[in-house]
DNA sequence: CTGAAAGCGCTAACAT
DNA sequence: ATGTTAGCGCTTTCAG
């Protein structure tokens, strides 16, 4: 059986379709009576209006379209959720896209989200390369940005200040009294989750006006427990007298912990780690760790309230919102003092 | 400035709308030559069609609804990344709807994705009550269910089969050696990943023809890590004897093995642990945790397959599969033998 | 091979 | 207050 339209409702109703409409949309202007009458055939039927004809007509869907690397990615899911509940609470839903950082599954994607008409698109944690932008104008779709920015282009965006959550996150491991301090950084060519955080750490440093060799007190990882485990191993090797390490991501510190334990070294006795993101595992894993809490939820969260800003003005008053961080103290560092 | 629309390029073409359809449906029915001149102009204009259109005269929209208690959970995370792999290589897109199990919100979001035409709705994770069954049926939309399942109602799903995974567990802790094993279990009122498992640890102890008063043995929580905390300190309590614990989920276990630590209790050396899902953490924590791997990017990935051949053929060869686990030696248990 | 026209389900003038 | 009608952008007969 086929779901019913507004004809059925309307000719069991006995009026026209109009009324039926208006009993939706602007229930005041229908009579009492009739509006009783056909609210009870609309319950009869089952009836539901159709959005895709009224998306056609209104030329808004209420949806929109979230690219995001990898789903599965806690800190992606983290911000995700946040989303979605703002999303629900102005009545738009989500869809959702899994770029894996490939570019053409983008311009991929980017096209059917165009084509089912999203009212916009949400862009997650990667930098804007031109190209994106270039596609970005082409859809003439909003785009707002979440846990990235753009200095280039004129695009809202959510995201936390990393390079001063890394300053304060190093500065708190030298107020407890190291000296030595590594890093496990993310790759230089991120300019959102990279760079920042180690710019963030080297100021920290450079404020000391202590005699640091970056080159052997910086190693590199993409953010995962391999990564950081491995990294670990190199760090150490090149900076064996460090005290302390700050991390660019959680994994990463777990990574770092999980290395040391094998190296017969404990954490935070021996040798003491910040991580970074704050992500669930921070504090189910031992010993806890201490780390630079994101708002995932309200960077999700925010973004959606951003783009229904510029949705309903053309523009947002404050193009990039930087959310405020915080240092979890747990319990990965040692006090020297 | 707005976006083309089929007529703008039939007008810049020089053809009628129905051959600039032709030239993007079915291009083998018009000349090279126009052919080809539309396509320029297609090009020229950025155009692209309007899929609420398309939708309004097919009846299909490609898209999934996705009911999920919480994108934010590692486990749902990672299903739903499967499902929208395959989703993609389909041409499917997937509405993601958080319920945070309240049936309001989930009755609210079916009508919604009704409303917005969807082709299917994917309900994950969750138990199917009646009440939930119905709107199904009223919404007259096809349904399929992601790691859950329903013995009282016809409906497609992909799970593993819970209650042998916990068998296998328990069994292979017996087979180290263990005599005294005690479990954290989910809720007994969750029909998926509660009693079953419980089930499953059962029926191998009792295959043993051991004297268990399971009352002693078996505590429960919600299959967070801090359920797993305390639950492990009412069951030490009450069953101190106890050499290995087998636990619902992996967050569980980790709550076990912080209590332990606590306490002064190595894990494995003073206790056992396995745990349950195979999540990220259980290979990143210390020590490394041996668990039951469920396969959850397959368990996705196959429920839209299974989708897909619901709406193809109005029907499912297989209407309840079972997905292989496997369950994933690490560090965490002690051979007795 | 191509175009004209009907219609998918709905809203919003415009009449009445 | 209610009904009639013209589209929204597209696909799909049906003629030619």
């Amino acid at each position: 059986m086929k779901r019913a339209t507004i004809r059925d409702v309307a000719e069991k109703a006995g009026v026209s379709i109009s009324t039926v409409s208006r009993v939706l949309n602007n229930p005041e202007a229908v009579t009492e009576e009739k509006g009783k009458k056909v609210l009870e055939v609309i319950e009869e039927l089952g009836y539901s209006p159709n959005a895709l004809a009224r998306g056609l007509i209104h030329k808004r869907t209420k949806t929109l379209g979230v690219l995001v690397p990898d789903v599965s990615n806690i800190y992606a899911a983290g911000v995700l959720r946040g989303m979605e509940d703002a999303a629900r609470e102005r009545g738009l839903n989500l869809i959702i896209c899994n770029t894996d950082l490939k570019r053409e599954r983008m311009t991929e994607y980017l096209h059917i989200l165009s084509e089912k008409q999203v009212d916009g698109i949400i862009y997650t944690s990667e930098p804007v390369f031109p190209d994106v932008y270039e596609a970005f104008q082409r859809l003439k779709l909003p785009v707002v940005l979440a846990s990235t920015h753009s200095l280039e282009y004129p695009l809202p965006s959510v995201k936390i200040h990393d390079e001063q959550a890394a300053y304060e996150a190093t500065q708190y491991l030298i107020k407890q009294g190291h000296t030595e301090i590594g890093m496990i950084s993310g790759p230089l060519s991120d300019p959102i989750a990279g760079l920042p955080r180690l710019q963030g750490y080297m100021r920290a440093i450079l404020e000391q006006n202590w005699h640091y060799h970056f080159e052997q007190t910086v190693e590199y990882g993409h953010y995962r427990y391999e990564d950081g485990f491995e990294a670990m191993e190199r760090l150490h090797r090149k900076y064996p007298q460090l005290t302390a390490v700050f991390c660019a991501s959680d994994e990463m510190a777990l990574g770092v912990i999980s290395y040391l334990a094998q190296q017969g070294m404990s954490v935070p006795h021996d040798v003491s780690v910040v991580g970074f993101d704050n992500t669930r595992i921070a504090h189910i894993c031992l010993p806890k760790l201490t780390t630079v809490s994101q708002p995932l939820h309200d960077i999700g969260y925010c973004t959606v309230q951003k783009m229904e800003e510029l949705l309903e003005h053309g523009e947002v008053k404050e193009l990039r919102t930087y959310l405020p961080h915080q240092l979890v103290i747990r319990d990965s560092v040692r006090s020297l003092v």
